[in-house]
DNA sequence: TTTACTGCAAATCTTTTGCATCAAC
DNA sequence: GTTGATGCAAAAGATTTGCAGTAAA
């Protein structure tokens, strides 16, 4: 469980403490298999312990971004999902037909994001980019 | 008033009613020199016309966009922007330092998109792409 | 005259915040 | 025992909706 000595360690370094409620939101950001709501993280944390309340995911989600230990990629329409940063950064296709996410590996918009710097100076943060489109089992 | 023409045409042909308040919504996109939010819109219309309603505003909008008279961009962060679609479609770099929006050409993105459909088979939309990042100025 | 459109108010939906209590250290 | 974290409830911000009155055709 390298994750939660990263949680562990992370939290002491600053003086923040550990609590089961902030084990199990990044546990389920980690269980996910890809990205995951703040409303399903909630869900997903009060299954196994009812009294948890949203604002507290929310009050972690914030702070798991700070100590980077989780991700957040803002998919458009009011989207926004988690998943852990050590699974590492990567591009979103986001088919607007079925809501499927295509994970696009790291290098593809290197050259563009290159590009963008030579052109225009500016620094593309890239790591959270989405872009939306059809998926190639959508394309009447 | 080439917009205008446009807007009668495509209400009347549809059954749809010319009102002031979908003139006045229009025209304050038109008159934006760049991109614009609901509120924004609001603010210009109820400056001409003080009862307008908010919801008034949101509903036209919905109707322009199904016209093709405006396009709707998500610059993410909940920030949902407008123009006139025969300004031509264009992408965002989008400064999260300044909010500074910076506008690329058509053809800049046009050998991303034959690259993702070459390999992923997925058909960007481009067109409403915003891309996030720190501007030439905001670089500290 | 017909009925689409508007204004108003209330409802949603998601996220944030104030505050008293609680628990990690 | 401190004081940072939580639960609760209420607030906030953006958008949507139901409904009865209004006005474009």
């Amino acid at each position: 469980m390298k994750e939660s000595i990263d949680l562990t360690s992370k939290l002491m370094a600053q003086g923040y403490r550990l609590t089961p409620q902030r084990m199990m939101v990044l546990s389920a950001i980690q269980k996910s298999d890809n990205h995951i709501s703040a409303e399903e993280i909630y869900a997903q944390v009060v299954a196994g312990y009812p009294c948890v309340n949203i604002s507290t995911v929310y009050r972690t989600l914030e702070l798991l971004k700070r100590l980077d230990l989780v991700t957040e990629t803002d998919l458009g329409g009011g989207r926004v999902r988690y998943h852990p940063a050590d699974k590492g950064h990567h591009h979103h296709l986001v088919c607007q037909e079925c809501g499927r996410i295509i994970d696009l590996g790291e290098t593809v918009l290197a050259s563009l994001g290159n590009r963008l710097h030579r052109e225009y100076g500016f620094r593309a943060d890239l790591k959270h980019l989405a872009i939306f489109g059809r998926c190639a089992d959508c394309q009447g």
